[in-house]
DNA sequence: CCATTCAGCACTGAATTGGTCCTCTTTCGG
DNA sequence: CCGAAAGAGGACCAATTCAGTGCTGAATGG
Protein backbone atom coordinates (compact mmCIF):
# COMPACT_ATOMS: atom_id res chain seq x y z
CA UNK A 1 0.00 0.00 0.00
CA UNK A 2 3.10 2.46 -0.19
CA UNK A 3 2.58 3.14 3.74
CA UNK A 4 4.86 5.30 5.75
CA UNK A 5 6.01 3.29 8.40
CA UNK A 6 4.14 3.84 11.58
CA UNK A 7 7.27 5.29 13.12
CA UNK A 8 7.10 8.38 10.51
CA UNK A 9 3.50 8.83 11.21
CA UNK A 10 3.89 9.14 14.98
CA UNK A 11 7.33 11.24 14.17
CA UNK A 12 5.00 14.23 12.32
CA UNK A 13 2.00 13.66 14.97
CA UNK A 14 5.18 14.62 17.82
CA UNK A 15 6.64 17.94 15.41
CA UNK A 16 2.75 18.45 14.80
CA UNK A 17 2.20 18.68 18.71
CA UNK A 18 5.69 20.33 19.41
CA UNK A 19 3.93 23.06 16.47
CA UNK A 20 0.75 24.05 18.14
CA UNK A 21 1.91 24.51 21.61
CA UNK A 22 5.42 25.97 21.30
CA UNK A 23 6.41 26.62 24.91
CA UNK A 24 10.07 26.52 25.39
CA UNK A 25 10.65 22.85 26.75
CA UNK A 26 7.98 19.95 26.31
CA UNK A 27 8.98 16.59 28.19
CA UNK A 28 8.77 13.50 26.15
CA UNK A 29 6.32 12.54 29.08
CA UNK A 30 4.09 15.41 28.35
CA UNK A 31 4.02 14.74 24.68
CA UNK A 32 3.29 10.98 24.97
CA UNK A 33 0.26 12.26 27.42
CA UNK A 34 -0.79 14.44 24.95
CA UNK A 35 -0.44 11.90 21.96
CA UNK A 36 -1.51 9.13 23.58
CA UNK A 37 1.34 7.15 22.07
CA UNK A 38 3.29 4.94 24.56
CA UNK A 39 6.19 6.78 26.54
CA UNK A 40 9.39 5.05 25.67
CA UNK A 41 8.46 4.89 21.69
CA UNK A 42 7.93 8.68 22.00
CA UNK A 43 10.95 8.66 23.69
CA UNK A 44 13.16 7.22 21.08
CA UNK A 45 11.60 9.19 17.94
CA UNK A 46 12.77 12.38 19.93
CA UNK A 47 15.66 11.11 20.21
CA UNK A 48 15.83 10.23 16.49
CA UNK A 49 14.20 13.98 15.72
CA UNK A 50 17.00 15.53 17.68
CA UNK A 51 19.92 13.69 16.41
CA UNK A 52 18.67 14.92 12.58
CA UNK A 53 18.81 18.47 13.60
CA UNK A 54 15.05 18.82 13.71
CA UNK A 55 14.40 19.24 17.61
CA UNK A 56 16.93 21.03 20.06
CA UNK A 57 17.05 19.22 23.77
CA UNK A 58 17.52 19.68 26.90
CA UNK A 59 18.78 17.73 29.44
CA UNK A 60 18.45 17.31 33.22
CA UNK A 61 15.96 18.58 35.75
CA UNK A 62 14.40 21.11 33.48
CA UNK A 63 15.07 19.78 30.52
CA UNK A 64 13.03 18.58 27.13
CA UNK A 65 12.35 19.26 23.75
CA UNK A 66 11.89 21.92 21.30
CA UNK A 67 11.65 22.74 17.57
CA UNK A 68 14.96 23.76 16.27
CA UNK A 69 13.47 25.88 13.69
CA UNK A 70 10.60 27.55 13.16
CA UNK A 71 7.53 25.20 11.86
CA UNK A 72 7.60 27.24 8.75
CA UNK A 73 11.02 26.14 8.12
CA UNK A 74 10.73 22.40 8.68
CA UNK A 75 8.82 20.00 5.72
CA UNK A 76 7.42 16.64 5.80
CA UNK A 77 10.23 15.19 4.17
CA UNK A 78 12.78 15.89 6.19
CA UNK A 79 10.84 14.04 9.09
CA UNK A 80 10.30 11.26 7.26
CA UNK A 81 13.88 10.99 6.33
CA UNK A 82 14.86 11.12 9.79
CA UNK A 83 12.84 8.55 11.26
CA UNK A 84 13.08 5.65 7.64
CA UNK A 85 15.81 7.08 5.88
CA UNK A 86 16.24 8.24 2.46
CA UNK A 87 12.99 8.03 0.51
CA UNK A 88 13.77 5.43 -2.39
CA UNK A 89 10.42 3.80 -3.43
CA UNK A 90 12.60 0.70 -4.82
CA UNK A 91 16.11 -0.83 -4.68
CA UNK A 92 17.13 0.98 -7.98
CA UNK A 93 16.55 4.13 -6.85
CA UNK A 94 18.94 4.25 -3.71
CA UNK A 95 22.62 5.08 -5.45
CA UNK A 96 25.09 3.06 -4.70
CA UNK A 97 23.38 -0.26 -5.97
CA UNK A 98 24.69 -0.20 -9.33
CA UNK A 99 24.83 -3.78 -8.54
CA UNK A 100 21.04 -4.44 -9.23
CA UNK A 101 21.09 -8.07 -10.61
CA UNK A 102 18.73 -7.44 -13.46
CA UNK A 103 19.61 -4.06 -14.57
CA UNK A 104 20.04 -4.98 -17.98
CA UNK A 105 16.61 -5.71 -18.58
CA UNK A 106 15.80 -2.20 -16.28
CA UNK A 107 15.89 0.70 -18.41
CA UNK A 108 12.88 1.50 -15.81
CA UNK A 109 14.93 2.61 -13.71
CA UNK A 110 15.05 6.26 -15.07
CA UNK A 111 11.51 6.65 -14.79
CA UNK A 112 10.98 5.21 -11.11
CA UNK A 113 13.52 7.88 -10.86
CA UNK A 114 11.19 10.75 -11.79
CA UNK A 115 8.65 9.32 -9.96
CA UNK A 116 10.43 9.17 -6.93
CA UNK A 117 11.08 12.88 -7.03
CA UNK A 118 7.47 13.70 -7.17
CA UNK A 119 7.03 12.38 -4.27
CA UNK A 120 9.97 13.71 -2.74
CA UNK A 121 8.49 17.03 -4.33
CA UNK A 122 4.85 16.47 -2.82
CA UNK A 123 6.68 15.68 0.92
CA UNK A 124 8.93 18.43 0.51
CA UNK A 125 6.64 20.76 -0.44
CA UNK A 126 4.47 20.70 2.93
CA UNK A 127 6.34 22.29 6.28
CA UNK A 128 4.87 21.50 9.76
CA UNK A 129 2.93 24.82 9.83
CA UNK A 130 0.80 23.53 7.48
CA UNK A 131 0.71 19.90 9.05
CA UNK A 132 -0.30 21.48 12.21
CA UNK A 133 -2.63 24.16 11.05
CA UNK A 134 -6.40 23.28 12.04
CA UNK A 135 -7.67 23.28 8.37
CA UNK A 136 -5.54 23.57 5.30
CA UNK A 137 -4.59 27.38 5.10
CA UNK A 138 -3.26 26.13 1.53
CA UNK A 139 -6.13 26.22 -0.94
CA UNK A 140 -4.68 28.30 -3.28
CA UNK A 141 -1.63 26.21 -3.55
CA UNK A 142 -2.98 22.44 -3.65
CA UNK A 143 -0.33 19.93 -3.61
CA UNK A 144 -0.97 18.52 -7.02
CA UNK A 145 1.58 16.58 -9.44
CA UNK A 146 2.20 19.13 -12.24
CA UNK A 147 -0.05 18.30 -15.49
CA UNK A 148 -0.24 14.87 -14.86
CA UNK A 149 -3.39 12.38 -16.23
CA UNK A 150 -5.84 12.83 -13.78
CA UNK A 151 -5.68 8.71 -13.64
CA UNK A 152 -7.91 6.65 -11.36
CA UNK A 153 -5.45 5.95 -8.47
CA UNK A 154 -7.85 4.71 -6.15
CA UNK B 1 11.82 4.82 3.76
CA UNK B 2 8.23 4.83 1.77
CA UNK B 3 9.05 1.48 0.31
CA UNK B 4 6.79 -0.17 -2.23
CA UNK B 5 6.71 -3.89 -1.40
CA UNK B 6 8.53 -5.95 -3.53
CA UNK B 7 5.74 -7.13 -4.67
CA UNK B 8 4.81 -4.31 -6.79
CA UNK B 9 8.12 -3.46 -7.43
CA UNK B 10 7.80 -7.25 -9.66
CA UNK B 11 4.42 -6.48 -10.73
CA UNK B 12 6.08 -3.58 -12.82
CA UNK B 13 8.80 -5.63 -13.76
CA UNK B 14 6.83 -8.17 -14.96
CA UNK B 15 4.56 -5.68 -16.96
CA UNK B 16 6.90 -4.11 -18.45
CA UNK B 17 8.61 -7.28 -19.72
CA UNK B 18 5.62 -8.04 -21.05
CA UNK B 19 4.69 -4.55 -22.64
CA UNK B 20 8.12 -5.19 -24.25
CA UNK B 21 7.20 -8.41 -26.44
CA UNK B 22 4.03 -8.12 -26.91
CA UNK B 23 3.58 -11.82 -28.05
CA UNK B 24 0.36 -13.27 -28.08
CA UNK B 25 0.51 -15.08 -24.63
CA UNK B 26 3.39 -15.69 -22.76
CA UNK B 27 3.60 -18.10 -19.86
CA UNK B 28 4.63 -17.52 -16.57
CA UNK B 29 7.39 -19.66 -17.16
CA UNK B 30 8.89 -17.69 -19.98
CA UNK B 31 7.84 -14.51 -17.46
CA UNK B 32 9.98 -15.55 -14.82
CA UNK B 33 13.36 -16.56 -17.03
CA UNK B 34 13.03 -13.67 -18.89
CA UNK B 35 13.60 -11.56 -15.31
CA UNK B 36 15.24 -14.10 -13.14
CA UNK B 37 12.30 -14.15 -10.57
CA UNK B 38 11.92 -17.44 -9.35
CA UNK B 39 8.66 -18.90 -11.17
CA UNK B 40 6.01 -19.46 -7.79
CA UNK B 41 6.25 -16.02 -7.35
CA UNK B 42 5.38 -15.22 -10.81
CA UNK B 43 2.17 -17.38 -10.59
CA UNK B 44 1.12 -15.85 -8.01
CA UNK B 45 1.74 -11.63 -9.00
CA UNK B 46 0.20 -12.96 -12.45
CA UNK B 47 -2.73 -14.21 -11.33
CA UNK B 48 -3.45 -10.66 -9.34
CA UNK B 49 -2.62 -8.76 -12.04
CA UNK B 50 -4.94 -11.46 -14.22
CA UNK B 51 -7.73 -11.03 -11.29
CA UNK B 52 -7.81 -6.58 -11.50
CA UNK B 53 -8.60 -7.26 -15.00
CA UNK B 54 -4.60 -6.01 -16.03
CA UNK B 55 -3.93 -8.87 -17.90
CA UNK B 56 -5.73 -11.65 -19.80
CA UNK B 57 -5.11 -15.30 -19.28
CA UNK B 58 -5.43 -18.23 -21.42
CA UNK B 59 -6.00 -21.88 -19.78
CA UNK B 60 -4.50 -25.00 -21.27
CA UNK B 61 -2.10 -26.45 -23.06
CA UNK B 62 -1.32 -23.01 -25.11
CA UNK B 63 -2.48 -20.88 -22.72
CA UNK B 64 -0.08 -17.36 -20.74
CA UNK B 65 -0.86 -14.27 -20.22
CA UNK B 66 -1.20 -10.85 -22.28
CA UNK B 67 -1.63 -7.47 -21.57
CA UNK B 68 -5.29 -6.73 -21.25
CA UNK B 69 -4.98 -2.85 -22.56
CA UNK B 70 -2.24 -1.33 -24.53
CA UNK B 71 0.54 -0.08 -22.47
CA UNK B 72 -0.59 3.12 -22.87
CA UNK B 73 -3.37 2.84 -21.75
CA UNK B 74 -2.08 0.90 -17.75
CA UNK B 75 -0.54 3.50 -15.11
CA UNK B 76 2.00 2.20 -12.88
CA UNK B 77 -0.53 3.35 -10.60
CA UNK B 78 -2.71 0.78 -11.69
CA UNK B 79 -0.50 -2.41 -11.13
CA UNK B 80 0.97 -0.85 -7.83
CA UNK B 81 -3.07 -0.90 -6.54
CA UNK B 82 -3.19 -4.62 -8.17
CA UNK B 83 -0.78 -6.12 -5.75
CA UNK B 84 -0.51 -3.71 -2.81
CA UNK B 85 -4.13 -2.65 -2.61
CA UNK B 86 -4.89 0.98 -2.22
CA UNK B 87 -2.42 3.66 -2.36
CA UNK B 88 -2.47 5.15 1.22
CA UNK B 89 0.76 6.66 3.01
CA UNK B 90 -1.36 6.67 7.04
CA UNK B 91 -4.36 4.73 8.28
CA UNK B 92 -6.00 8.11 8.25
CA UNK B 93 -5.65 8.67 4.53
CA UNK B 94 -7.36 5.03 3.91
CA UNK B 95 -11.05 6.06 3.71
CA UNK B 96 -14.10 4.24 6.40
CA UNK B 97 -11.55 4.02 9.38
CA UNK B 98 -13.52 7.54 11.22
CA UNK B 99 -12.54 5.90 14.71
CA UNK B 100 -9.01 7.04 14.38
CA UNK B 101 -8.34 7.09 18.65
CA UNK B 102 -6.43 10.58 18.63
CA UNK B 103 -8.87 12.27 15.92
CA UNK B 104 -8.99 14.91 18.34
CA UNK B 105 -5.88 15.75 17.83
CA UNK B 106 -5.28 15.30 14.02
CA UNK B 107 -6.52 18.01 11.99
CA UNK B 108 -3.77 16.84 10.10
CA UNK B 109 -5.62 14.47 8.13
CA UNK B 110 -6.99 17.20 5.43
CA UNK B 111 -2.83 17.47 4.58
CA UNK B 112 -2.03 13.90 4.34
CA UNK B 113 -4.49 13.55 1.87
CA UNK B 114 -3.62 15.88 0.10
CA UNK B 115 -0.07 14.46 -0.08
CA UNK B 116 -1.83 11.24 -0.71
CA UNK B 117 -3.40 12.35 -3.50
CA UNK B 118 -0.12 13.73 -5.05
CA UNK B 119 1.71 10.45 -4.79
CA UNK B 120 -1.54 8.56 -6.51
CA UNK B 121 -1.13 11.37 -9.24
CA UNK B 122 2.65 10.56 -9.73
CA UNK B 123 1.84 7.02 -10.22
CA UNK B 124 -0.93 7.48 -12.09
CA UNK B 125 0.57 9.53 -14.39
CA UNK B 126 2.87 7.02 -15.90
CA UNK B 127 2.12 4.74 -18.26
CA UNK B 128 3.50 1.01 -18.68
CA UNK B 129 4.24 2.24 -22.27
CA UNK B 130 6.76 4.98 -20.62
CA UNK B 131 8.10 2.91 -17.87
CA UNK B 132 8.85 0.21 -20.66
CA UNK B 133 10.83 2.69 -23.63
CA UNK B 134 14.42 1.86 -23.07
CA UNK B 135 15.13 5.52 -22.49
CA UNK B 136 12.75 7.97 -21.11
CA UNK B 137 10.74 9.85 -23.84
CA UNK B 138 9.41 12.18 -21.77
CA UNK B 139 11.51 14.96 -21.35
CA UNK B 140 9.26 17.17 -22.61
CA UNK B 141 6.93 16.43 -20.14
CA UNK B 142 8.48 15.76 -16.70
CA UNK B 143 6.90 14.33 -13.95
CA UNK B 144 7.02 17.18 -11.19
CA UNK B 145 5.09 17.65 -8.12
CA UNK B 146 3.34 21.44 -8.87
CA UNK B 147 5.15 24.50 -7.61
CA UNK B 148 6.08 22.79 -4.76
CA UNK B 149 9.14 24.19 -3.15
CA UNK B 150 12.25 21.92 -4.34
CA UNK B 151 13.27 21.01 -0.93
CA UNK B 152 16.03 18.88 -0.54
CA UNK B 153 14.14 15.62 0.39
CA UNK B 154 16.84 13.38 0.46
C1' DC C 1 24.22 15.36 46.40
C1' DC C 2 19.97 13.85 44.62
C1' DA C 3 16.13 13.93 41.55
C1' DT C 4 14.87 14.46 36.87
C1' DT C 5 15.34 14.14 32.17
C1' DC C 6 17.68 13.01 27.87
C1' DA C 7 21.33 9.61 25.41
C1' DG C 8 22.45 5.32 23.79
C1' DC C 9 22.30 0.83 23.82
C1' DA C 10 20.61 -4.12 23.29
C1' DC C 11 17.00 -7.11 23.27
C1' DT C 12 12.58 -9.31 22.43
C1' DG C 13 8.04 -10.35 20.60
C1' DA C 14 5.24 -10.21 16.90
C1' DA C 15 3.19 -8.98 12.61
C1' DT C 16 3.77 -8.60 7.92
C1' DT C 17 5.70 -10.25 3.90
C1' DG C 18 7.73 -13.02 0.72
C1' DG C 19 7.91 -17.34 -1.07
C1' DT C 20 6.60 -22.40 -1.79
C1' DC C 21 3.60 -26.19 -2.52
C1' DC C 22 -0.45 -28.83 -3.59
C1' DT C 23 -4.73 -29.68 -5.80
C1' DC C 24 -8.25 -28.52 -9.18
C1' DT C 25 -9.86 -26.88 -13.60
C1' DT C 26 -9.40 -25.75 -18.37
C1' DT C 27 -7.70 -26.45 -22.98
C1' DC C 28 -5.48 -28.49 -26.78
C1' DG C 29 -3.22 -32.26 -29.31
C1' DG C 30 -2.82 -36.79 -30.47
C1' DC D 1 -11.12 -39.80 -25.36
C1' DC D 2 -7.14 -39.39 -22.80
C1' DG D 3 -3.08 -37.08 -21.28
C1' DA D 4 -0.01 -33.20 -20.95
C1' DA D 5 0.45 -28.29 -20.29
C1' DA D 6 -0.97 -24.38 -18.60
C1' DG D 7 -3.53 -21.22 -15.22
C1' DA D 8 -6.74 -20.79 -10.64
C1' DG D 9 -7.06 -20.90 -6.01
C1' DG D 10 -5.94 -22.14 -1.84
C1' DA D 11 -3.15 -23.26 2.42
C1' DC D 12 1.00 -22.93 4.55
C1' DC D 13 5.76 -22.02 6.15
C1' DA D 14 9.87 -19.14 6.95
C1' DA D 15 12.18 -15.06 7.83
C1' DT D 16 12.95 -10.43 7.73
C1' DT D 17 11.62 -6.38 9.49
C1' DC D 18 9.41 -3.52 12.72
C1' DA D 19 7.46 -1.82 16.85
C1' DG D 20 8.04 -1.59 21.40
C1' DT D 21 10.56 -2.18 26.03
C1' DG D 22 14.09 -1.95 29.34
C1' DC D 23 18.33 -1.17 30.97
C1' DT D 24 22.52 1.96 32.22
C1' DG D 25 24.91 6.27 31.79
C1' DA D 26 25.43 11.29 31.48
C1' DA D 27 23.91 15.97 32.11
C1' DT D 28 21.50 19.60 34.68
C1' DG D 29 19.66 22.23 38.34
C1' DG D 30 18.08 22.90 43.03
Amino acid sequence: MIRLSRMADYGVVLMTQLARQPRDLTTAAELAAATSLPTPTVSKLLKLLAQDGLLTSQRGIRGGYALARPATAISVAEIVHALDGPIALTECTSEQHTNCEIEALCPTRTNWRRINDAIRAALGGVTLAEMASPFDTRLARPVRAGALSPLAAE
